[in-house]
DNA sequence: ACGAGGGATGAATACGTATACAATTGAATA
DNA sequence: TATTCAATTGTATACGTATTCATCCCTCGT
């Protein structure tokens, strides 16, 4: 197989013109039944399909989303980046991946003006990147996804953080908790934010105050959970219950409080974010505060089509509910009793 | 930006032809250095790209590789995909991902015919997949990357699955085990088979037997090695001692072992294979035979690029070695003592 | 019976770039 | 001074498809 064969080709060898060819692959209902059927016979005997270039280079769509990612081995957005394919798939659409860790920002600025992509999906929109803003100039339907930007006039959905969040704290205060501790993220975006404000919030409304001496803020990694579990529980009072924003910060957690001994939930509750499927391992059995993945996903890709349909209609944001998912390493009976 | 300026447009601006402006953005030497300079400029001050469509119908070549994956969300390949971009990235590729799991089989063999990408990396290769095949066939580059197919013609650049399983094998008779189970994948592939035979070999060269029944096959999640886990210990004389195949399995036979109360290493050690970073949390503090996941996908992609480069240069089947990475699941001291 | 009109198809073109080929220039050579 | 040749640059074309426009033929209405 050389060189594949062309519309013109088959043309030819059905006795018709290159147009009616591609009148036939378009749908176009301007052509002869007795005629079609006779070219999709010749189509299908040849094995044809269309060169994905020439028709992009033709209609301006190139039926292909490019999707900014960061961090993939991180369980949540490895489930996120799946969840991703498989959306994207079922509407017919490819996926070019990139990894804004890896790649420079001048390679990803010569890709928006390369049309390449029809649009993009950003994942992990940082108030510092300017990523977002070049999506946005460079006039390519764009949405965020999971991670959005206050007052930006762009699509966006995300996970409902503050309401997750205010819901673990009511939930940690009514379960009589009163030495709280928080570990947050130092990174500037607001998903973290939201999950750190909203957990506040239910603190104070339930008449609970954190000390300041109880909230850490680490990177992303594991390990950095590791670290402030150790920090906290070594503390002369440490605190009876730790919630993080993040579910591998969770899980770093619970490895470092079972390194120096701490017993979850015997000694210390603990409650993450994201409910990963890692945290319904027993290794972990982690409560966790939902993100509705699916919903945020088939959402982001709904409006991403409909953008691409309609670029001049109205900016959406949406925010999906998230619900608290109760486990083992919070105790069901209160924790004062 | 209603439509980005094309080469045309820039030419008149510098007062040249497209061709020139052509020659400028691939460095072809025949051009005036000062008219070089003055087109350089023009095409700053524009923020001026190459339509990438265009370009690749031109030349055949789309700068993008084509990966196909399975399961991303499993730590493993997440590592992978992860460490693909990566190097994909350092070498100025773009990467379309296609999941097999969620794109009918259909979808890919179209894509095969689209010239939409230079090359193929197929990360989960199966006997009863046709996807090789197919790749092969249509004659684009590719190379099989972690699984391979015995006897195929095509590059491929796998881990040493045999040794890495003979040294697993190997270490836990010469620890003195005898009663060893095993937890192997109902799948088909060389890569588990190998896991699989080398580790029976070191046990027959070793001089212990394996009995049947402490042999049990199952399917890839983690919640099958929870089962296989419960199956293998609630025996009257359980094995002191479990290998499997893949970490994700080796975590949830640890999750099993503890929910039926047995204790890693002290009643059962317990080693897996892949080492991904999961396994170095102290959750898991696995012992694990290594994947070279970096050479690993170094190597595939050099050997893609030369493929591409040179059609018809012989076929290379590259194996690494895989390290056995003793960690906490398989105490240090032998268990006979 | 003749013109109008619609259905079906072919011819021609454009998308934006790379490149083979032609043309122009100037310098170097005999 | 006429000629050759190298260095630049411009012109024209091709990649494979979608689409506009023109053409052709057949049917229908008056």
């Amino acid at each position: 197989m050389a060189r594949p064969p062309t519309s013109r080709d088959l043309a030819r060898l059905a006795g018709v013109s290159q147009a009616t060819v591609s009148r036939v692959l378009t749908n176009n209902p301007k052509v002869n039944p007795e005629t079609r059927a006779r070219v999709l016979q010749v189509l299908k005997d040849a094995n044809y399909t269309p060169n994905a270039l020439a028709r992009a280079m033709k209609t301006g769509r190139t039926d292909t989303i490019g999707v900014f990612m960061t961090r993939v081995t991180s369980p949540f957005h490895a489930e996120l980046l799946d969840e991703i394919g498989r959306v994207l798939s079922s509407v017919g659409l490819h996926m070019i991946l990139w990894n804004i860790e890896h790649d420079p920002e001048e390679t990803i600025a010569d890709v928006l003006h390369q049309r390449l992509v029809d649009g993009f999906l950003l994942t992990s929109a940082t108030y510092d990147s300017k990523l977002h803003t070049m999506a946005l100039a460079s006039g390519t339907p764009t949405v965020l996804l999971h991670r959005g930007i206050d007052g930006l006039d762009c699509d966006q959905v995300v996970g409902d953080n503050w309401q997750g969040a205010y819901d673990a704290g009511r939930y940690l205060v009514e379960a009589g908790h009163t030495d709280i501790g928080l570990v947050t993220l130092t990174h500037t975006g607001n998903t973290s934010r939201d999950r750190d404000l909203g957990f506040r919030a239910a603190l104070t409304d339930g008449g609970v105050k954190i000390k300041p001496s109880n909230v850490v803020s680490v990177g992303v990694p594991h390990a950095d959970g590791h670290a402030a579990a150790r920090q906290l529980l070594s503390k002369r009072r440490p605190p009876t219950a730790i919630y993080t924003v993040t579910d591998l910060l969770a899980f770093g957690i619970l490895d470092g409080a079972r390194a120096i001994g701490a017993k979850v939930p015997d000694d210390v509750w603990l409650i993450g974010f994201d409910n990963t499927e890692l945290a319904a391992w027993e290794s972990f059995d982690l409560t966790s505060v939902e993100q509705p993945v699916h919903a945020i996903v088939q959402t982001g890709i709904d409006l991403l089509r409909g953008r691409i349909a309609d670029p001049d209609r109205p900016t959406e944001i949406v925010s999906l509910p998230c619900p608290l998912v109760i486990r083992g390493s919070t105790a069901n009976t209160p924790w004062a009793s």
